[in-house]
DNA sequence: TACCCTCAGGAAATCGATTTCCTGTACATG
DNA sequence: CATGTACAGGAAATCGATTTCCTGAGGGTA
């Protein structure tokens, strides 16, 4: 049915060895020989099966890259930066959308080892037990991505999650804000506890009191994001402003405080989280801390390569990028 | 290193053959023997090897995704949907994002075939002669998405984008507007083509005039929404409303009137098109035209499998899904 | 008892590449 | 001239599954 390197070889009067040796410049091959063995590879439209290369070489040209939900703003974007960078070198990308689903996260990563995927990216805050164990067994190549491995086992890259939240925090405290709610991420997160780390550090060292009741924790959406606010408005002790641990949560805030007659920033500050798109793109602009998206992308991408190649030699390393304040036109200072 | 099938049958005293047999069930095999193997295979915790699979069974378990942008929240959504489908289904989504490059695409579509993929989904309202050539050619099952295949020679999947303009129009009209813009897509993509018909019929049935220095056709982003308001609003004779070929584009066109003072929508009505989560998360939410994306992502997904499984005897099939109108609060009646 | 049939299960071929191991030729050197 | 060496290129093993073909045991029937 198909050509196969043996359909060549016959062709070209050689053996399916040569004709492997001449394409992949394995080991030298004559002139003539390697003359005649294309010409046969052009005639019939020859291309190697890529199933049967990955079983002998035990090598697929393949990265799975393991994400909780490709329908994010903030994911879509990673995705399509890292996707890119794979295809430059020549690796395809094998999506692995857990949608947070503990089976689906395992029979992916079973699925990936199977297929003899050349590497892994896995974007998570919040690696589980089973996913660590999985890459202490195998050696397969990995990156993690919005997670920091303290532990120099796995190479990751990521911000700096306590700093961040406690610049943003700081921000809004210099602003004269002094009530500061903080709508988080579920505790069960590593990220979002060092989110509220940092915010809680910043009220200290601003002498402010932490209070309970201005805390939320719950999912990164923007329906959470507006029910907190629609709990939190109605309250005689409003804050003045809000951390919000992604953009999505500042935008269902900001519903929320419109639907309670509240503009923002005028009589409430807003803070987002990721500098996504929508960020810019909603009135107001949202303030935010910028998540460095591209060279997150960008580099997670160049220590997994670098890693493949170098598998022997390789060592871990552990990459923190800088965020940034970016100031839009959703919180102002108090009196201002 | 790897657990094989062969260590699982020596393990269990039986041949290779015999435990194949029985993870596929492809033969009866006794119970005892059955029970031994499975025994075993759970103690070693075996997994067959996929690629190995592959090369005898001469199918990969692998579907290419073929999309022009995943940052994009139209098209993650349908990425995410089709993914999920054919995760259910035991296959893996291969993500080709061609980033509308033409090069990308080919060296995708030969990837894909070199990986011997069971099937493919191109996402694309405009399929290039190359991609139509590559399909006709290799017997690779297929299913094109947010396109119309007359031809009857592929299956796909799409809404009727005449129609559905035609019908946003036709709501603007109906609620009083006679001076309608358009801000359409680049027209050398069919879609845009249909879609901008579409509003032109609905003015000719209306008795309104075209107008030609109404139409905009450039990219379906924020920032040509906004410059093409830009330039519109300034004028005497401005719209009192705007029909857009995207979520984005009406976000970007609501921006630019309130940039010259225009309320939206006392002032103008605008309306988007896709209904994505920003058309309901943007103040004010965006009327839109709703893309089934669900029931899009779902049956394309379907078609494919069917086509996958029946191949010999499969009928290719066009589907038309229905669209629908969203009224939220960017669109108002003139004088209401 | 003899014969046939059924069927569980093993041996070996197969999928389509790569790679190791080996052979035979050509050339250089003592 | 004999021997050692380099090296092109073939035969066969290998990767890890599936599947075909075959064998031998057990049961049913005449």
């Amino acid at each position: 049915m198909n050509i196969t390197i043996r359909d060549v070889a016959m062709r070209a009067n050689v053996s399916p060895a040569t004709v492997s040796r001449v394409l992949n410049q394995s080991k030298p091959v004559s002139k003539a020989v390697r003359e005649k063995v294309m010409r046969v590879v052009e005639e019939l439209n020859f291309n190697p099966n890529s199933v049967a290369r990955s079983l002998a070489m035990k090598e697929s040209k393949l990265i799975g890259v393991v994400i909780p939900n490709i329908d994010s703003v903030f994911l879509s974007k990673f995705v399509n930066i890292i996707e890119e960078e794979f295809f430059k070198h020549n690796y395809t990308t094998l999506l692995c959308n857990t949608r947070r689903a503990d089976d689906v996260e395992k029979d992916y990563l079973r699925l990936l080892k199977d297929k003899y995927v050349d590497g892994v990216v896995l974007m998570t805050s919040h690696p589980k037990p089973h996913q660590i164990e999985f890459f202490e067994q195998e050696d397969i190549p990995v990156v993690f991505a919005g997670h920091t491995d303290k532990s120099k086992q796995f190479s990751s890259v990521n911000i700096d999650n306590y700093q961040a939240m406690y610049d943003a925090t700081l921000y809004l405290l210099e602003n004269g804000h002094r009530r500061i709610a903080f709508f988080g991420g579920p505790l069960i997160y590593r990220q979002a506890m060092e989110r509220l780390s940092g915010y809680k550090q910043a009220l200290a060292d601003y002498g402010v009191k932490y209070e309970e009741s201005l805390v939320f924790a719950n999912d990164y959406d923007i329906e959470h994001g507006y029910e907190n606010g629609m709990g939190l408005f109605q309250r005689a002790d409003r804050p003045t402003a809000i951390c919000c641990v992604s953009d999505m949560v500042a935008i269902g805030a900001i519903k929320a405080a419109e639907a309670n007659g509240l503009r923002v920033p005028e009589d409430i500050s807003i803070m987002g989280f990721d500098d996504t798109r929508l960020a810019r793109a909603y009135r107001p602009g949202i303030t935010t801390i910028r998540q460095p998206i591209h060279e997150l992308s960008v580099q997670a991408a160049e220590m997994l390569l670098k890693q493949i190649k170098q598998k022997e030699v390789y060592v871990k390393e552990t990459r923190i990028l800088s965020h940034e304040i970016i100031v839009r036109g959703s919180c102002m200072a108090v009196n201002g």
